[in-house]
DNA sequence: AAGGGCCTCAACCGCGTGCCC
DNA sequence: CGGGCACGCGGTTGAGGCCCT
């Protein structure tokens, strides 16, 4: 199969994008959508493949991505999506309302992935330039949103799955619920914004009806907190929920 | 204060997949 | 049915910022 040629085309720009450029793609999709990415730069006026275009919306630009900081709870979900449905970052990201598989991706690789290796390995104790860059960079960032709730690199250990979990952090179902319970975010009446720019914001909310059926079909923690599940048996697991509940479609279009 | 190393994250790359002709 | 196209996804990169010495 020949692929279809991309940013290598002449002329096109790559890297980093100027405010301009946002600008442009964000007045064009609020007034034409995006129904055909690989036209839309050209339509746009805009120098750049589609896919970059593309990425720079799903990435950045949407209206109802969460800036800032992931809290404790988002980072425990992540740590145990990841550990069910292993690196399917879009899932993940599907599940979690406002962010994306990118950033997930960078959290999961910069933050959570080290914070396991180093509960797994040190159980008891980070190394001293580790405990400086976690106070100094990572808490920050918990704190900043849920200082309460924040989990030192020491604290965390008991979120090790390989041993146990806290049952504050544990992944239950009404997480899946209504998504997170995440205390700064929009989303208290159980609904999740719908990454769909043809309607209005009004209209971006919506009850997932496999997310909300009973509660009993997802027995999440159950195995999570004892030991280190098979993922094999995991994914078919989710895929025979997702099946059973209806059809894959029904997962939300995010 | 400066330099070096580390960390973060936006963006790119390449592959897989579904749809259409 | 097979080829081409468009899109989505996961892996990787590198520039810029931050921190330590």
């Amino acid at each position: 199969m020949v692929r279809a040629p991309c940013c290598e085309k002449m002329g096109l720009k790559k890297g980093p994008w100027t405010a301009e450029e946002d600008q442009t793609l964000v007045s064009y999709i609020q007034q034409f959508g995006h129904g055909n990415w690989r036209a839309l730069p050209k339509q746009a006026g805009l120098l750049r493949c589609g896919k970059s275009c593309r990425l720079r919306w799903t990435n950045y630009l949407r209206p109802d991505i969460k800036r800032g900081n992931f809290s404790t709870h988002e980072e425990e979900t992540i740590i145990q999506l990841h550990e069910m449905l292993g690196n399917r970052w879009s899932t993940i990201a599907s599940r979690l309302p406002g962010r994306t598989d990118n950033e997930i991706k960078n959290v999961w690789h910069t933050h959570l992935k080290k914070r396991l290796i180093q509960n797994q390995n040190q159980p008891k104790r980070a190394t001293k330039q580790r405990q400086v860059n976690e106070n100094t960079k990572v808490e920050p960032s918990v704190s900043q949103q849920s200082a309460d709730n924040s989990v030192s690199p020491q604290q965390s250990s008991s979120s090790d799955f390989s041993s146990g979990v806290d049952d504050s952090l544990v992944l239950t179902t009404d997480d899946f619920d209504m998504g997170i319970k995440d205390e700064d975010a929009d989303y208290s009446s159980g609904a999740f914004p719908r990454i769909d720019d043809n309607v209005s914001d009004a209209d971006n909310y919506y009850m997932p009806e496999v997310l909300a059926e009973p509660k009993e079909e997802f027995p999440v923690a159950a195995t999570s907190t004892t030991s280190v599940p098979n993922i094999d048996e995991d994914m078919e697991f989710w895929y025979s929920i997702f099946v059973g509940a209806g059809e894959l479609t029904e997962l939300p279009e995010l």
